[in-house]
DNA sequence: CTGTATCCTCTAAGATACTG
DNA sequence: CAGTATCTTAGAGGATACAG
Protein backbone atom coordinates (compact mmCIF):
# COMPACT_ATOMS: atom_id res chain seq x y z
CA UNK A 1 0.00 0.00 0.00
CA UNK A 2 1.59 3.60 -0.96
CA UNK A 3 0.05 7.18 -0.29
CA UNK A 4 -0.17 9.71 -2.56
CA UNK A 5 1.54 13.72 -1.34
CA UNK A 6 -1.62 14.23 -1.03
CA UNK A 7 -2.78 11.81 1.65
CA UNK A 8 0.09 12.45 3.66
CA UNK A 9 -0.52 15.63 3.99
CA UNK A 10 -4.08 15.00 5.27
CA UNK A 11 -2.79 12.37 7.65
CA UNK A 12 0.03 14.52 9.04
CA UNK A 13 -3.26 17.52 9.73
CA UNK A 14 -5.39 14.83 11.15
CA UNK A 15 -2.53 13.65 13.66
CA UNK A 16 -1.79 17.52 14.64
CA UNK A 17 -5.28 18.64 15.07
CA UNK A 18 -5.66 15.87 17.40
CA UNK A 19 -2.59 16.86 19.12
CA UNK A 20 -3.81 19.77 19.29
CA UNK A 21 -7.36 19.12 21.53
CA UNK A 22 -4.88 17.83 24.39
CA UNK A 23 -3.15 21.06 24.22
CA UNK A 24 -3.74 22.15 27.86
CA UNK A 25 -4.00 26.15 25.98
CA UNK A 26 -5.99 25.15 23.38
CA UNK A 27 -8.59 23.61 25.92
CA UNK A 28 -8.55 26.18 28.34
CA UNK A 29 -9.44 29.03 25.52
CA UNK A 30 -12.26 26.78 24.51
CA UNK A 31 -13.60 26.52 27.51
CA UNK A 32 -13.52 30.28 28.71
CA UNK A 33 -14.62 31.55 25.20
CA UNK A 34 -17.65 29.93 24.93
CA UNK A 35 -19.96 32.98 25.00
CA UNK A 36 -21.31 33.30 29.06
CA UNK A 37 -18.56 31.30 30.76
CA UNK A 38 -16.38 34.78 31.60
CA UNK A 39 -19.60 36.59 32.55
CA UNK A 40 -20.76 34.24 34.97
CA UNK A 41 -17.64 33.93 36.44
CA UNK A 42 -16.95 37.27 36.50
CA UNK A 43 -20.62 38.06 38.78
CA UNK A 44 -19.94 34.87 41.13
CA UNK A 45 -16.14 36.92 41.93
CA UNK A 46 -18.17 38.64 45.08
CA UNK A 47 -20.05 35.28 46.24
CA UNK A 48 -22.33 32.77 45.89
CA UNK A 49 -25.35 33.86 44.12
CA UNK A 50 -28.88 31.62 43.33
CA UNK A 51 -29.73 30.43 39.66
CA UNK A 52 -32.56 33.37 39.72
CA UNK A 53 -30.42 35.98 40.30
CA UNK A 54 -27.39 35.42 37.75
CA UNK A 55 -30.22 35.20 35.27
CA UNK A 56 -31.30 38.89 36.66
CA UNK A 57 -27.71 40.11 36.29
CA UNK A 58 -27.19 38.40 33.10
CA UNK A 59 -30.39 38.78 31.21
CA UNK A 60 -28.96 38.09 27.68
CA UNK A 61 -28.16 34.42 28.19
CA UNK A 62 -31.36 32.32 27.68
CA UNK A 63 -32.13 29.62 30.43
CA UNK A 64 -30.59 26.94 28.76
CA UNK A 65 -27.21 28.71 28.18
CA UNK A 66 -26.91 29.71 31.66
CA UNK A 67 -27.47 26.17 32.66
CA UNK A 68 -25.32 24.58 30.25
CA UNK A 69 -22.65 27.46 31.16
CA UNK A 70 -22.98 26.38 34.65
CA UNK A 71 -23.03 22.58 34.15
CA UNK A 72 -19.52 22.93 32.33
CA UNK A 73 -18.21 25.24 35.05
CA UNK A 74 -19.11 22.71 37.61
CA UNK A 75 -17.74 19.63 35.64
CA UNK A 76 -14.44 21.85 35.02
CA UNK A 77 -14.14 21.98 38.49
CA UNK A 78 -14.44 25.49 38.56
CA UNK A 79 -18.12 26.07 40.22
CA UNK A 80 -19.53 24.26 43.09
CA UNK A 81 -23.33 23.55 42.65
CA UNK A 82 -25.31 23.85 46.18
CA UNK A 83 -28.86 22.24 46.04
CA UNK A 84 -31.43 22.81 48.77
CA UNK A 85 -34.24 20.63 48.69
CA UNK A 86 -37.10 22.92 49.67
CA UNK A 87 -40.18 24.08 48.17
CA UNK A 88 -39.51 25.70 45.69
CA UNK A 89 -35.88 24.10 44.79
CA UNK A 90 -32.91 26.34 45.59
CA UNK A 91 -29.25 26.34 43.64
CA UNK A 92 -26.16 28.40 44.87
CA UNK A 93 -23.23 28.16 42.47
CA UNK A 94 -19.95 29.35 44.04
CA UNK A 95 -16.72 29.42 42.46
CA UNK A 96 -13.99 27.27 43.82
CA UNK A 97 -10.44 27.83 44.58
CA UNK A 98 -9.68 27.11 40.99
CA UNK A 99 -11.78 29.35 39.59
CA UNK A 100 -10.85 32.09 41.29
CA UNK A 101 -7.63 31.58 40.71
CA UNK A 102 -8.46 30.97 37.07
CA UNK A 103 -10.90 34.70 37.53
CA UNK A 104 -6.96 35.89 37.73
CA UNK A 105 -6.56 35.07 34.41
CA UNK A 106 -9.33 36.66 33.14
CA UNK A 107 -8.77 39.92 34.85
CA UNK A 108 -5.43 39.83 33.16
CA UNK A 109 -7.05 39.61 29.44
CA UNK A 110 -9.98 42.36 30.49
CA UNK A 111 -6.98 44.40 31.65
CA UNK A 112 -5.31 44.21 27.91
CA UNK A 113 -9.00 44.75 26.60
CA UNK A 114 -9.51 47.84 28.18
CA UNK A 115 -6.06 49.51 28.13
CA UNK A 116 -5.32 48.43 23.96
CA UNK A 117 -9.19 47.18 22.32
CA UNK A 118 -8.96 51.41 21.26
CA UNK A 119 -5.81 50.30 19.15
CA UNK A 120 -7.35 47.25 17.81
CA UNK A 121 -10.68 49.39 16.86
CA UNK A 122 -8.79 51.82 15.10
CA UNK A 123 -7.02 49.58 12.83
CA UNK A 124 -9.74 48.01 11.82
CA UNK A 125 -11.20 51.16 10.58
CA UNK A 126 -8.14 52.20 9.22
CA UNK A 127 -8.02 48.48 7.04
CA UNK A 128 -11.55 48.49 5.87
CA UNK A 129 -10.90 52.00 5.35
CA UNK A 130 -8.18 51.06 2.88
CA UNK A 131 -10.34 48.27 1.09
CA UNK A 132 -12.99 50.41 0.27
CA UNK A 133 -11.56 52.90 -1.51
CA UNK A 134 -8.84 50.71 -3.19
CA UNK A 135 -11.41 48.28 -4.32
CA UNK B 1 -49.12 50.11 21.89
CA UNK B 2 -48.30 48.05 25.05
CA UNK B 3 -45.65 44.61 25.23
CA UNK B 4 -46.28 41.58 27.58
CA UNK B 5 -43.58 40.24 29.82
CA UNK B 6 -42.58 38.22 27.11
CA UNK B 7 -41.59 40.67 24.69
CA UNK B 8 -39.85 43.14 27.04
CA UNK B 9 -37.93 40.27 28.58
CA UNK B 10 -36.76 39.52 24.77
CA UNK B 11 -36.02 43.34 24.18
CA UNK B 12 -34.13 43.29 26.99
CA UNK B 13 -31.92 40.35 25.69
CA UNK B 14 -31.95 41.76 22.56
CA UNK B 15 -30.17 44.64 23.81
CA UNK B 16 -27.83 43.44 26.12
CA UNK B 17 -26.40 41.19 23.40
CA UNK B 18 -25.47 44.05 21.75
CA UNK B 19 -23.89 45.74 24.48
CA UNK B 20 -21.42 42.57 24.96
CA UNK B 21 -20.37 42.53 21.42
CA UNK B 22 -18.80 45.91 22.21
CA UNK B 23 -17.78 44.65 25.33
CA UNK B 24 -13.45 45.28 24.65
CA UNK B 25 -13.24 41.86 26.71
CA UNK B 26 -15.30 40.15 24.57
CA UNK B 27 -13.94 41.15 21.42
CA UNK B 28 -11.27 40.13 22.57
CA UNK B 29 -11.59 36.66 23.54
CA UNK B 30 -13.20 36.43 19.92
CA UNK B 31 -10.49 37.62 18.30
CA UNK B 32 -7.62 35.07 20.05
CA UNK B 33 -9.77 32.43 20.34
CA UNK B 34 -10.28 32.07 17.10
CA UNK B 35 -8.53 28.44 16.14
CA UNK B 36 -5.35 29.20 14.80
CA UNK B 37 -4.96 32.68 16.46
CA UNK B 38 -2.88 31.59 19.19
CA UNK B 39 -0.44 29.36 17.24
CA UNK B 40 0.49 31.75 14.29
CA UNK B 41 1.28 34.46 16.97
CA UNK B 42 3.33 32.24 18.76
CA UNK B 43 5.56 30.81 15.62
CA UNK B 44 5.67 34.75 15.16
CA UNK B 45 7.20 35.59 18.43
CA UNK B 46 10.96 35.18 17.54
CA UNK B 47 10.62 37.34 14.26
CA UNK B 48 9.13 37.27 10.80
CA UNK B 49 8.33 34.31 8.48
CA UNK B 50 7.07 33.45 5.16
CA UNK B 51 3.62 31.91 4.64
CA UNK B 52 4.94 29.00 3.56
CA UNK B 53 7.24 28.32 6.81
CA UNK B 54 4.07 29.43 8.77
CA UNK B 55 2.47 26.48 6.79
CA UNK B 56 5.29 24.08 7.57
CA UNK B 57 5.33 24.79 11.24
CA UNK B 58 1.65 24.73 11.69
CA UNK B 59 0.52 21.82 9.32
CA UNK B 60 -2.71 21.16 11.01
CA UNK B 61 -4.46 24.44 9.38
CA UNK B 62 -5.39 23.88 5.86
CA UNK B 63 -4.30 27.30 3.36
CA UNK B 64 -7.78 29.07 3.49
CA UNK B 65 -7.86 28.78 7.14
CA UNK B 66 -4.01 30.40 7.46
CA UNK B 67 -4.56 33.01 4.98
CA UNK B 68 -7.74 34.35 6.76
CA UNK B 69 -5.99 33.98 10.50
CA UNK B 70 -2.98 36.38 8.73
CA UNK B 71 -5.88 38.29 7.30
CA UNK B 72 -7.64 38.86 10.60
CA UNK B 73 -4.61 39.71 12.62
CA UNK B 74 -3.27 41.85 10.00
CA UNK B 75 -6.41 43.76 9.99
CA UNK B 76 -6.59 44.03 13.89
CA UNK B 77 -2.84 45.53 13.77
CA UNK B 78 -1.26 42.77 15.21
CA UNK B 79 0.60 41.66 12.16
CA UNK B 80 1.97 43.51 9.46
CA UNK B 81 2.12 41.35 6.25
CA UNK B 82 5.59 42.61 3.90
CA UNK B 83 4.73 41.84 0.35
CA UNK B 84 8.06 41.57 -2.28
CA UNK B 85 6.92 41.45 -5.64
CA UNK B 86 9.58 38.86 -7.23
CA UNK B 87 9.30 35.78 -9.70
CA UNK B 88 7.68 33.87 -7.18
CA UNK B 89 6.16 36.29 -4.99
CA UNK B 90 7.13 36.62 -1.56
CA UNK B 91 5.47 37.90 1.33
CA UNK B 92 6.67 38.02 5.09
CA UNK B 93 4.66 38.38 8.34
CA UNK B 94 6.23 40.08 11.69
CA UNK B 95 4.30 40.87 14.60
CA UNK B 96 3.96 44.01 15.47
CA UNK B 97 3.94 46.17 19.08
CA UNK B 98 0.78 45.56 19.77
CA UNK B 99 0.97 42.15 18.99
CA UNK B 100 3.75 41.10 21.08
CA UNK B 101 2.21 42.90 24.12
CA UNK B 102 -0.84 40.40 23.48
CA UNK B 103 1.75 37.72 23.47
CA UNK B 104 2.00 38.53 26.84
CA UNK B 105 -1.58 37.94 27.59
CA UNK B 106 -1.08 34.98 25.63
CA UNK B 107 1.60 33.49 27.65
CA UNK B 108 -0.30 34.30 30.76
CA UNK B 109 -3.03 32.05 29.56
CA UNK B 110 -0.90 29.19 28.47
CA UNK B 111 0.99 29.20 31.79
CA UNK B 112 -2.04 29.20 33.88
CA UNK B 113 -3.53 26.07 31.54
CA UNK B 114 0.36 24.44 32.24
CA UNK B 115 -0.15 24.59 35.87
CA UNK B 116 -4.04 24.39 36.05
CA UNK B 117 -5.12 22.03 33.35
CA UNK B 118 -4.27 18.60 34.73
CA UNK B 119 -6.63 19.57 37.77
CA UNK B 120 -9.44 20.68 35.70
CA UNK B 121 -8.76 17.41 33.48
CA UNK B 122 -9.32 15.30 36.95
CA UNK B 123 -12.45 17.24 37.82
CA UNK B 124 -14.14 16.22 34.47
CA UNK B 125 -13.27 12.85 34.67
CA UNK B 126 -14.68 12.57 38.29
CA UNK B 127 -17.81 14.46 37.13
CA UNK B 128 -18.30 12.39 34.35
CA UNK B 129 -17.61 8.88 36.39
CA UNK B 130 -20.01 10.20 38.91
CA UNK B 131 -22.76 10.41 36.20
CA UNK B 132 -21.88 6.84 34.34
CA UNK B 133 -22.63 5.24 37.70
CA UNK B 134 -25.69 7.40 39.18
CA UNK B 135 -27.52 7.65 35.41
C1' DC C 1 -37.65 27.99 41.00
C1' DT C 2 -34.65 25.14 38.45
C1' DG C 3 -33.89 22.25 34.87
C1' DT C 4 -34.70 19.22 30.62
C1' DA C 5 -36.05 18.17 25.77
C1' DT C 6 -36.78 19.74 20.87
C1' DC C 7 -36.28 22.08 17.09
C1' DC C 8 -34.02 25.65 14.36
C1' DT C 9 -30.55 28.87 12.64
C1' DC C 10 -26.18 30.64 11.65
C1' DT C 11 -21.45 30.49 11.05
C1' DA C 12 -16.51 28.84 11.98
C1' DA C 13 -13.84 25.61 10.00
C1' DG C 14 -12.58 22.53 6.44
C1' DA C 15 -12.28 20.22 1.52
C1' DT C 16 -11.43 21.25 -3.10
C1' DA C 17 -10.28 23.51 -7.16
C1' DC C 18 -8.62 27.39 -9.46
C1' DT C 19 -5.57 32.04 -10.60
C1' DG C 20 -1.54 35.39 -11.01
C1' DC D 1 4.58 30.78 -3.77
C1' DA D 2 0.58 33.12 -2.19
C1' DG D 3 -4.12 33.78 -2.46
C1' DT D 4 -9.14 33.48 -3.84
C1' DA D 5 -13.75 31.29 -4.69
C1' DT D 6 -17.23 27.67 -3.68
C1' DC D 7 -19.42 24.12 -1.39
C1' DT D 8 -20.16 21.36 2.64
C1' DT D 9 -20.56 20.23 7.46
C1' DA D 10 -20.53 20.10 12.52
C1' DG D 11 -21.71 22.38 16.45
C1' DA D 12 -22.60 26.58 19.36
C1' DG D 13 -26.19 29.29 20.48
C1' DG D 14 -31.04 30.31 20.81
C1' DA D 15 -36.56 29.87 20.91
C1' DT D 16 -40.08 27.34 22.89
C1' DA D 17 -42.58 24.15 25.55
C1' DC D 18 -42.76 21.18 29.23
C1' DA D 19 -41.65 18.80 34.05
C1' DG D 20 -40.29 17.98 38.99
Amino acid sequence: MTFTAHQKRQAAQAQYADGLELCPARQLLEAISSKWVTLVMLELADGELRHSELRRRIPGASQKMLTSTLRSLERDGLVTRLLTLSVPVRTDYELTPLGHSLLGVIHGLKEWADENMGQVEEARGGYDRARESAG
